[in-house]
DNA sequence: GTGTCCCGCCACATC
DNA sequence: GATGTGGCGGGACAC
């Protein structure tokens, strides 16, 4: 081979000269642009990534004339598809699939060095490994799944969303971060890269795909794969799965050295961006968009590649996990993250008693919503086996006590449900999920229920929404102040979600949040937040769930909710709700609930803004609910009492929304929240409205679709992640640090109170981001997604509270449906779920009255959801 | 004017 | 020293 210095371009000479037979090809060419350009258009629509056929004839054609046809014909992009459309996505192991750059750079008329480019790229992503000087092995796309499962487990280790929210933040309001927090994360990404051998260039390697010439690890400089699989991190960590070049470019330049985030060396990241970005796209994995912020319209992408095993719907998720232990070799290698890697490759394999719990104790919570999906996706992909429980229990201490709470609630209902023989059991069923109108109270750790956990994946890091309808996750002791409640839907209602203040008391309600605040938010909700303490605000549901994929629309709320999250008790109210509501209401009722359960709802302050998961903003539900949801209010406060709430004094305030489409009814309950879950593709308009009601004081991540630069006409779409309605306490006074209640009943005695109360009713939880819920989805028992037709119940304390890990038994999260109330949707007959372990009953029950709409409930035990414990030290 | 990214220089690694 | 690799940024093109 000749020399293969970069080769000066004859692109200049060859273009402007007239003689060359090339020159009139050209012309030919340009005459065909538009027949070309609507060729690749068709192309790229097609799905099963074959789009590279046609190209690939266009590059033995005609290749050499396209160069000179313009600068987009000559781009990354189109290279690399003509590049990809040589090979297989699927290439059978026992060919030949050795690739020659000096062949492709021939065939395909280019630069060597371009070749690099997309070559780094596609080794970034398995799809190619060097094999030797001048030549890769082309792997396709067989080993895409299980790399991107690795580069979201090691994104999430490096804690890339939280830096994102980090950088959003920075840009949106210069908002303080919580420095404290901050440091806490930087210090321990630090601490793990020292870890592991290297803290700032470190390629992810998939095992079996190892990289045989020996300088090709060995070489510092490799930054274009190490960017490239840092870039796809932040898709697979980010929610919603839009992440602009500048947040991404400071990212990268953060880590990079530390060198100053000068002005040029963002410009260089950004262009190296670009470089990968083309090839990305290339690829099918993301998408071209712009974001629309304050400042004004920047260059974005979204994730449109293959959700991963545990992110995708359950079926799917089974089979590719199923697939990708298949492909995951023995003996793992992963440079500088091993331990994501064994890991990795241990979640793809079932379970086994020995397999590594990995709660973690980090303060960040981060770290526990990725050993949430951890554990998520080893019990999706392993049998609905008890057995694997007890194995957890041995490995975990602390779960015994922790589940003896809930073992002692779902006892009380258990024994309820014999006695009327209502109850229905569900039994385990690997791809059911079919809770939708199922009259079953189910009391279950997090990661029971694959199809639950298909819903609730899409956005990993808040665990919370992963949990299945009607079900109750344990939530470790780590994050005691995260307690969200399921509302299911009430008959003929919307359903609801409320944040309720967690039962964990706070020494100093004055206090400044704790680091581990912060891993409440970041488990509770996708994005970071930064507010400050005093920060309390409410989060409206503005929006519908759109569709499977994590729509935009859905995308919007999330950044709202994480916008609102961040926003400091500064902020300005987005809401003019936020300003009409009183805490008046609330303290009625909870008082009453405080009546009910023996103890006071709160012993702190609200001081803490309320975040709100966008999986559960987007649950779909009937319209109509916030008369029902009023009406039950009213049962519990009493008519007078809820008149009279206007004038009394209380304080802690609450918001209560419709969580479906509809006028948004206000109604304040104790310490809580209702947030409304928004029934997808509806109240399109009211979240527009209360979208730009919001722009002034959050930012709008305004997408418009550009799938090809400045080729191709784009339908905009609109993500604004922070323009979910946030509805921030009402005062200071509404949100009164009055730490007169000394203590709050446990959770889940409140949320089984509440249930019984009338207050909650039988639904589905919603889970914004289930894929493809329509209307008529929604009432198919069999989709993970008819989840969505519950609402939720939100309990979360207002203020931060530090962890207590020593606080056992936490119940985070209660799913309750109403028995006797059928869902308007949901017509099948309850389809079980779980495997249900009734357990016996606890003194808890007696501090559950019994009275008042106590309906029998059968309660079961998820035996997978005991796969809780606390991370290897 | 800004976004996009082609182009190729050049430094470094490897042979 | 030749060759392979890829970081890097100028600057042209697209919008």
């Amino acid at each position: 081979m000749g020399p293969l210095t970069t080769p000066k371009k004859g692109r200049e000479v060859g273009s402007v000269d007239p003689w060359t037979p090339t020159s009139n090809l050209k012309m030919l060419i340009n005459a065909a642009i538009p027949d070309i350009r609507n060729r690749e258009k068709g192309l790229e629509m097609d799905a099963d990534g074959r789009e590279c056929v046609d190209s690939a004839q266009d590059t033995e054609n005609g290749e050499e004339s396209e160069r000179w046809i313009s600068r987009k014909e000559k781009s990354l992009g189109l290279l690399c598809r003509k590049f990809l459309a040589r090979y297989p996505d699927h290439p059978n192991p026992a060919t030949n699939n050795d690739i020659c750059l000096d062949d492709v750079a021939t065939e395909l008329s280019v630069e060597r060095r371009r070749i690099y480019d997309i070559m780094n790229v596609l080794e970034s992503l398995h799809m190619v490994s060097r094999s030797a000087k001048n030549r890769y092995a082309w792997h396709g796309r067989t080993k895409l799944s299980q790399t991107l499962d690795i580069l979201k487990k090691v994104g999430e280790d490096h804690k890339y969303s939280q830096q994102m929210q980090q950088i959003r933040q920075g840009l949106l309001e210069k908002e303080e971060f919580d420095e404290e927090e901050k440091e806490n994360v930087e210090q321990e990404v630090e601490v793990e890269d020292r870890e592991q051998g290297q803290k700032e260039l470190f390629f992810v390697e998939l095992p079996g795909v190892e990289f045989k010439a020996a300088s090709v690890n060995s070489r510092k400089d490799k930054s274009l794969r190490v960017m490239s699989q840092k870039f796809v991190m932040l898709f697979l960590v980010s929610n919603p799965r839009v992440v602009s070049l500048d947040v991404a470019a400071k990212i990268l330049i953060g880590e990079d050295h530390g060198a100053e985030q000068d002005k040029n060396k963002f410009k260089t990241k950004v262009r190296r961006l670009y470089d990968i970005a083309n090839v990305l796209r290339s690829l099918k994995l993301i998408e071209k968009v712009h974001v629309t912020e304050e400042r004004g319209r920047k260059p974005a992408f979204e994730w449109v590649g293959p959700e991963l095993p545990h992110v995708k719907g359950i079926g799917s998720s089974v089979s590719e996990l199923q697939r990708s232990s298949s492909q995951c070799p023995p003996k793992s290698k992963v440079i500088l993250e091993p331990r994501a890697n064994v890991e990795n490759c241990a979640k793809k394999l079932f379970s086994s008693p020995g397999a590594k719990r990995s709660f973690t104790r980090h303060p960040s919570l981060i770290k526990m919503a990725k050993s949430i999906q951890d554990d998520r996706r080893k019990i999706n992909s392993a049998p609905s086996s008890p057995v694997k429980s007890s194995a957890r229990d041995a490995s975990n201490p602390d779960f015994p006590n922790k589940m003896a709470q809930l073992a002692a609630i779902c006892k009380i209902e258990l024994d309820q449900e014999e006695a009327t023989g209502q109850g229905r059991k569900k039994p385990a069923a690997v791809n059911t999920g079919k809770t939708c109108g199922s009259q079953t109270t189910l009391l279950s750790t997090p990661n029971t229920d694959p199809s639950v956990s298909a819903a609730a994946q899409r956005t990993p890091r808040t665990p919370l929404a992963v949990l299945p309808a009607g079900s109750v996750a344990y939530i470790p002791a780590h994050c005691p102040s995260l307690i969200p409640v399921l509302l299911p839907q009430h008959q003929g209602g919307a359903p609801y979600a409320i944040y309720l203040q967690s039962p964990s008391p706070r020494p100093n309600p004055l206090a400044r949040p704790q680091p581990t605040s912060y891993a409440v938010r970041s488990m509770t909700f996708e994005d970071k937040t930064g507010q400050s303490p005093t920060g309390q605000c409410a989060v409206q549901a503005q929006s519908a769930c759109r569709g499977a994929d994590i729509s935009p629309l859905a995308q919007k709320r999330m950044g709202s909710v994480s916008a609102c999250e961040s926003s400091p008790p500064k902020a300005k109210r987005p809401d003019n709700i936020s300003k009409d509501t009183s805490p008046k209401l609330g303290g009625i009722l909870q008082a009453r609930l405080k009546s009910c359960l023996g103890a006071p709802l709160s012993s702190r302050p609200s001081s803490r803004a309320l975040h709100l998961d966008p999986e559960f903003i987007n649950t779909p539900g009937g319209a109509g609910a916030s008369p029902m949801l009023e009406q039950s209010l009213e049962n519990i406060l009493g008519r007078e009492d809820k008149a009279a709430s206007d004038s009394e004094l209380v304080s802690t305030p609450v918001r209560v929304v419709p969580l479906t489409p509809g006028r948004i009814t206000e109604t304040l309950v104790p310490a809580g929240y209702y947030i409304p879950i928004s029934q997808p593709g509806v109240r399109d308009k009211e979240i527009q409205d209360l979208a730009k009601e919001n722009k002034a004081s959050t930012t709008t991540y305004n997408i418009y679709q550009t799938p090809t630069a400045g080729s191709r006409p784009s339908p905009a779409r609109e993500i604004t992640p922070t323009s979910i309605r946030l509805l921030k306490p009402t005062s200071a006074a509404a949100s009164p640090y009055n730490a007169q209640k000394a203590q709050r009943p446990s959770p889940a005695i409140l949320n089984f109170t509440l249930q019984n109360l009338g207050l909650i009713s039988g639904s589905s939880p919603g889970n914004g981001y289930a894929a493809s819920q329509t209307p008529e989805h929604l009432n198919t028992l069999a989709s993970p997604v008819s989840l969505q037709q519950r609402g939720m119940v939100f309990i979360k304390p207002v203020s931060p509270l530090p962890l207590q890990p020593s606080v056992p038994g936490q119940v985070a999260l209660i799913s309750v449906q109403q028995p006797l109330m059928a869902t308007p949707k949901g017509t099948g007959p309850p389809q079980p779920s779980f495997f249900h372990t009734p357990v016996p009953l606890s003194p808890l029950a007696a501090v559950v009255p019994a009275s008042a709409h106590m309906t029998t409930k059968p309660v079961y035990i998820p035996q997978r959801k005991l796969d809780v414990s606390m991370e290897d030290p």
